[in-house]
DNA sequence: GCCGTTTTCGGCCCGACTGTTTTCAGTCG
């Protein structure tokens, strides 16, 4: 049987690719729909169209209940799962392949897909150098670019050259953390996730397994944790209902919960400060239905001068805000730094979002002097985020002790977009585990009177 | 393709940035 493990993907430097466990129907049927997209958008399908399968891959993958045994005439109760979505997850449960997706392979030339995830290369460009060098897989693009075969084609100059060969680097030096971590059971503890941590995280000058602890502290476990202060629903780009998420959070045993759904600048979000308010409006209104105390936030945008979405009056009306950057990833360190500690300074900005927005295997962290950022942090109560996302492991495990001894508190959250993100916690505890983090370090484990105080970054009351 | 309907079709993930152009295509979040 075909799956995307056997399509070409997992070759090479890794860029692409699904090669560690995959072990349930969701995330083999969520891989074969996610690669139907890339094979849409690369043959020219209709964008809407690539869109939708992309959202009924993360409705997939993020789903969770078993698909393999859910009947038939209930899989379009998954929402982004219509008639023709559904109809695939069937024919994948009988046979084990989806024919539409094997017939859309065999018109794209090979490694086309594999080519077009590399930084820098997009669908057009991939299609053109697979066209016209017959590269199939990363490392011969490497070689392509060092031997100058890409001079000369259009629309490539020096710029792109760097730039690909910079993403192959990155690919290459998170090769082994990443298929670690993909390679891990669906079921893995935090241990699981801490002996992939000290066998593949390297930390300057310092032995990685214990260097961030004093002898005695009792480092923090899942159980610590009181509550998750950075989520999505799906007025953003989450794909579960404010309800919905609310529920699954309960159910974890959370004292509380922060909603922070994403804020306009980032335009294809399409949040106004309306849908904030309604937002605001209807969770106020759910305070009663759940025994956890609700905090209502968003995750800022940190643009390039540091500053973020709203005025100082809009802010206030938060209960809590994370602060990420989402654009502008290669400014040079000086400006990065004043950019940081710009949004650090906000009074409004509680925690900084996964701070150094590096993905792995997939994008180098950003160049920041870490030293001056964490004294920032330190001085005006912002928290750094542990980003219990596997495909981020941000802030990256190696800097998470400098940065407690630098006197930083620490949020560890997952950035939940779907119900299964939620269970993700536990690779930011191993994370922090890894770092030396007690609970004292952690503001989430923290009480909620004293969470609140430290949300409020000095200021008086509300 | 999915969704939500004024229930059968229109809306949906837009716009900044970059490098390569000579007026814009491609990539990205």
């Amino acid at each position: 049987m075909i799956t995307a493990r056997s399509a070409g993907y997992g070759a090479g430097t890794g860029l692409a690719g699904d090669n560690g466990a995959m072990t349930s129907v969701n995330e083999e049927v969520a891989a074969l729909l996610r690669e139907y997209a890339e094979l849409l958008g690369l043959t020219g399908g209709d964008l809407f169209r690539v869109r939708s399968y992309e959202k009924a891959a993360k409705a997939v993958g993020g789903y969770p209940d078993d698909l393999g045994a859910l009947p038939e005439s209930a899989l379009t109760k998954v929402p982004g799962v219509g008639k023709s979505v559904a109809a695939k997850i069937a024919e994948y449960r009988r046979t084990g392949t989806i024919k539409a997706v094997d017939d859309l392979r065999a018109k794209v030339p090979p490694g086309a897909l594999v080519l077009a995830k590399v930084p820098g290369v997009g669908p057009r460009r991939a299609l053109q150098i697979a066209g016209e060098l017959g590269v199939t897989r990363v490392d011969e693009l490497a070689e392509a670019v060092q031997s100058g075969r890409l001079r000369g084609m259009a629309g490539f100059g020096p710029k792109a050259e760097e730039r690909i060969l910079r993403g192959i680097a990155v690919a290459d030096s998170d090769t082994a953390l990443r298929d670690a971590l993909r390679a891990l059971a669906r079921d893995a503890t935090v241990d699981d996730i801490g002996a992939v941590l000290a066998a593949h995280v390297t930390v300057a000058g310092g032995d990685a397994a214990k260097h961030g602890t004093a002898a005695g502290e009792a480092l923090i476990r899942i159980a610590d944790i009181r509550g998750d202060l950075h989520t999505h629903t799906d007025l953003t780009d989450g794909i579960v209902s404010l309800e919905g998420m609310i529920a699954a959070a309960e159910a974890r045993g959370y004292a509380y919960y922060a909603v922070t759904d994403h804020a306009p600048n980032l335009v294809m979000q399409r949040m106004t400060s309306e849908k904030m308010l309604a937002q605001r409006d209807q969770l106020r209104a759910l305070a009663d239905t759940t025994g956890m105390v609700l905090l209502h936030g968003s995750e800022l945008n940190i643009a390039a001068d540091g500053s973020v979405d709203w005025d100082e009056d809009f802010l206030s009306g938060f209960d809590i805000c994370v602060a990420s950057i989402h654009s502008s990833f290669e400014q040079d360190r000086a400006t990065m730094t004043k950019r940081f500690i710009a949004a650090v300074e906000n009074p409004a900005v509680n925690i900084i979002g996964h701070p150094l927005t590096r993905k792995v295997g997939r994008r180098p962290p950003v160049d920041v002097d870490l030293d001056a950022l964490y004294a920032a942090c330190a001085r005006t109560g912002t928290a750094l985020e542990v980003n219990a996302s596997p495909d981020r492991m941000d802030l990256p495990p190696e800097h998470i002790a400098a940065a407690r001894r630098a006197g930083v508190r620490f949020a560890i959250d997952t950035d939940a977009h779907s119900l299964v993100d939620l269970t993700n916690l536990r690779f930011g505890i191993a994370a922090a585990r890894f770092g030396g983090l007690t609970p004292a370090d952690v503001i989430n484990a923290w009480p909620l009177g004293e969470l609140l105080e430290f949300l409020r970054k000095g200021r008086p009351p509300r």
